[in-house]
DNA sequence: TATTGTTATACTCTATAACTATA
DNA sequence: TATAGTTATAGAGTATAACAATA
């Protein structure tokens, strides 16, 4: 349990980590000129479009954020800009339902099309149809894994300050 | 050239980042808990380490980070926990030289098995031997590809302010 | 003139803890 | 008591621009 990565598990560590950030590099340098979003203000966006219909704090916090806090800034944002609109659920009057607005959905028109260029240039640029199955495939597995598997269990200790 | 992507594009696009956003996040936890170190500084000492030699700042900046100043700040940081140490290079005065010291090996080697152990469990803990030799080299070439491909290129435009 | 690196500064993101209000 | 969300605050990361020194 204490042995190390063999040679092809650390060039596939590398190739991945190093592409993957080169990748959000670029998806985030396309969102931020083209729409004035960064990544997570996209991700909110895009999944109230995708559900829909309007969502709880908590249904938008789920996989987009990592502290409750953060979300409600990043909301607070994105209705000060006018692309979301929060009001108190009818259901349960502790909840908060995020919708997004006209000028929300046309704010992700906008900036789609860019971000699919990107994503399609880099990402898919060096792979072939069935190479992107293949990668699919993978990723989902890997994917599924980790969320079955809560995070903390991995690094149980306390939190140290940074670098000293 | 401005049709979208593919089903199959899309969801591999999907479980990519997200698989990628849980793996960096555990890493980055499991850093900071066990070595009070960033990601990115973890890379600037592991790159001393992989190096056997000092290295420039320009050297070291190739692939960790995406200014100057970050990496200076972020040298500056090391350097006060005693980690790295930087001197003028006597090749040409211009140049800092970084080399890791002692303090800064033991730190390394105190993180990486924890590290090691937070990328097998929950990114080869789903991938059987073969299948991580397809996703390296799945993702070499898409490293490859985006490395030689000048990030501007595909987002040329100024930078907007943040969602207004 | 171009390049290396630092400094000053400002902005964004994220997290913790305390708090309000509802269930 | 537990849950949903906000607020206040503080810390860390990153970037731009101006700058100094050397090539």
């Amino acid at each position: 349990m204490a042995r190390g990565l063999k040679p092809a598990q650390m060039r596939t560590y590398f190739a991945l980590t190093e592409a993957v950030s080169l990748l959000q590099h670029a998806v985030q340098e396309q969102l931020q000129a083209e729409g004035g979003l960064s990544y997570v203000q996209f991700e909110v966006l895009a999944k109230l479009v995708d559900a829909e219909r309007p969502l709880t704090m908590t249904e938008l916090a789920d996989g987009v954020v990592y502290s409750r806090s953060g979300l409600t800034h990043q909301a607070g944002l994105l209705e000060n800009a006018g692309l979301i609109v929060r009001k108190v659920s009818t259901d349960d009057k502790r909840a908060t339902v995020v919708d997004i607005t006209k000028a929300g959905r046309v704010r992700v028109a906008k900036v789609l099309p860019g971000h699919i260029a990107v994503v399609r240039t880099l990402l898919y640029g060096a792979l072939s149809e069935p190479d992107v199955l293949v990668l699919g495939d993978l990723m989902a597995r890997v994917r599924d894994h980790m969320r079955n598997r809560p995070p903390r269990s991995a690094t149980p200790r306390k939190r140290a300050r940074n670098a000293d």
